[in-house]
DNA sequence: ACAGACGGAGAACGATCGTTCTCCGCAGTC
DNA sequence: GACTGCGGAGAACGATCGTTCTCCGTCTGT
């Protein structure tokens, strides 16, 4: 595993740069708006590593989601450490989400995005974007029972995520994290039995 | 407003016929992925005459923008008709998407997935978008004023119905729209200081 | 009936893109 | 130092697409 003798580095340095290049492009463009040419060079490798990694474009795009995928839980999970109460790692989700608005880069949902622009056409790519929203729902979820709400919570905190999300892309304004996390606050407070 | 002699009919009958069949192509698989030709081919026209009507496919997205937002704001208006009480015709608006959510053409909202799209390189779809989720802003905000309810509660109701939306979207679950009706309730009467 | 304009069908054009192929330099081996 | 094979650079290929242009039939007015 020490590195080769060319310069492109590690087979998985490969992979992972290849990756990142392509999410930042796909994600700030949209994904057809990208020419693999662009990726390969963003990623400062040939064409012919690039298809060796993968067989074609919509392959690297569902790589892109899964990476993408990672990162969110990884954001999620570190807004929540050193939380115990559930309701305050409930809350951190928009915390989270406050962080990402902030972002200069920030342009929506990632997967949102994808599957709007490729989902009907890509298989894969939908279920890509089901499975981290799927994720998503029962990490809130298992939040939520913790808690002891009852069931209609994490639905519920679920989509005030989710809308901040596209509002906040659409509008450009990320105090729409605040806004989310307070209708949160109440939801949580009305759900709970005896106030905690 | 007689028929005309060819066989395309009125002027505007053209251009309603070529957006509805371009909302219907574009909305269902994606706006890149249909060619001017196919759309040409919907709307029973010659190319000449499409482009005689819009200068080129940007303008012909933006013309679906502009039509998708006035049939959405018909329905919305059509499920407040007859509801007087403010807190009534804020809860009509999940009510009408829960009709949209179980329309088998859903596929999440037509602005939010333009704008991931395209947003990044066309200005004009991205102001389009703004445009839309602005107007529907306001309405909720003017109904959330006259039901006598704090600033907060607006906004979160706008992010509820935002996430309904994608949420419906990505993961086929129509009831979505009844999870985010619910948990307006909670936010209203929350919002609403005397119980009203 | 005929000149002329209009509009349709679809070919044509130029550009872009995903993907593959060719050519060449270089590293390691005897 | 010749040989071999790997990988990079980028040309090439085939397909698609947005847009324009050509050709031809038809309808109008006289």
């Amino acid at each position: 595993m020490g590195t080769t003798t060319t310069t492109g580095g590690t087979q998985d340095d490969v992979r992972a740069r290849i990756v990142a290049a392509a999410d930042a492009l796909f994600y700030g463009r949209g994904i057809q708006a990208v020419p693999m040419d662009e990726v390969r060079a963003a990623a400062g490798v040939s064409l012919k590593r690039l298809y060796a990694e993968f067989p074609g474009k919509e392959a690297l795009v569902v790589a892109v989601l899964q990476e993408r995928h990672r990162v969110w839980e990884e954001g999620l999970a570190a807004a929540a450490a050193g939380l115990v109460e559930p309701r305050a790692r409930l809350l951190a989700v928009y915390d989270f989400l406050d962080l990402w608005f902030t972002d200069e880069t920030f342009r929506g949902c990632g997967f949102i995005n994808a599957f709007g622009e490729l989902g009907a056409s890509s298989p894969a790519v939908a279920e890509a974007a089901r499975a981290h929203k799927d994720t998503f729902e029962r990490y809130v979820s298992r939040l939520a029972a913790e808690a002891g709400a009852d069931d209609d919570l994490a639905p519920a905190l679920v989509l005030l995520a989710e809308g901040a999300q596209t509002t906040a892309a659409i509008s450009g304004r990320p105090d729409v994290a605040r806004q989310a996390r307070r209708a949160a606050e109440v939801l949580i407070a009305a759900a709970v039995p005896a106030g905690g």
